[in-house]
DNA sequence: CATCAAGTTGACGTTTACGTAAACGGCAGT
DNA sequence: ACTGCCGTTTACGTAAACGTCAACTTGATG
């Protein structure tokens, strides 16, 4: 009755969570190194994640992904996670927010346009094929 | 009278393509270097391209700005340049494209994806805006 | 209780994608 | 003929993003 709609505070060790995300532990630290992430620690000093972590985590590989220098992936992070607080603070996030929309968008475009490109060279080649095909018939 | 739909056959030095595509000589030779782009050469042995060439490049630099590393270019630039003659061959070609066809939608999807994430991100600090506004209200 | 897997922090190594500098040739303008 | 400027190759340097190894702790298990 005490559970609806509560999530379980599941928490994973760093090669739990590394293994959900398929990449090394070491690169886990790294990214901690570079202040992308911030897991809490037992008393004994080994590092657990929870589900917001992982979230985050996901969201650098899928920055790196696309091109995204792990530093503007930090840079992106800080300026959504700290507490801004003050109207003048927001304005400044929100703006940061759409621009950041405006690049992503820009990038759509431009996979968009690779696409294009792959598919006539694979267009031509398919060409090829059918002249290949006739030259049979004669 | 002869010069209808013919493409002046315009070519360009190294310098002039670097700027026009925005990267430095040094990372066109590169690219050279790598196998990616072969520029046709003065007898001096200075290197001019064409528009083929530039094609090509900026196929590559859009590769590469969505993480795509210069040699996984090099080896779809490999397919889709060898005078591939021969069904099989063709077929294997045209398979391929598909293949990158697919990984090219899949971006598409988790940039998609992507821009929901910042997308939330930002309207939680919109969603603080308001409420800052609601206490000058007050 | 020994051992063994899994955690920690350094520290150094490696790959990728160029930057940069040296040393040289060719050509245009003065 | 001298001065720049652009081209060439060769070679070494470097930043980013990890991989790898060493040395050490800790918790679990046969």
């Amino acid at each position: 009755m005490s559970r609806e709609g509560i999530q379980k505070d599941e928490s994973w060790t760093i090669s739990d969570l590394a293994q959900q995300v398929d990449v090394s532990t070491r690169t886990i630290r790294y990214y901690e190194e570079l202040g992308l992430i911030f897991p809490s620690r037992t008393e004994k000093g080994s590092r657990y994640y929870n589900r917001k972590d992982r979230a985050r985590l996901r969201l650098i590989l899928r920055g790196k992904r696309f091109g995204f220098s792990l530093d503007q992936i930090r840079e992106m992070i800080e300026l959504f996670d700290e507490d801004r607080t003050g109207r003048a603070q927001l304005l400044r996030t929100i703006e940061y927010g759409n621009q950041k929309l405006a690049e992503i968008d820009e990038k759509i475009m431009e996979l968009r346009q690779l696409r294009e490109d792959i598919l006539v060279y694979k267009q031509n080649f398919e060409q090829k094929l059918l002249e290949e095909n006739e030259e049979e018939k004669r």
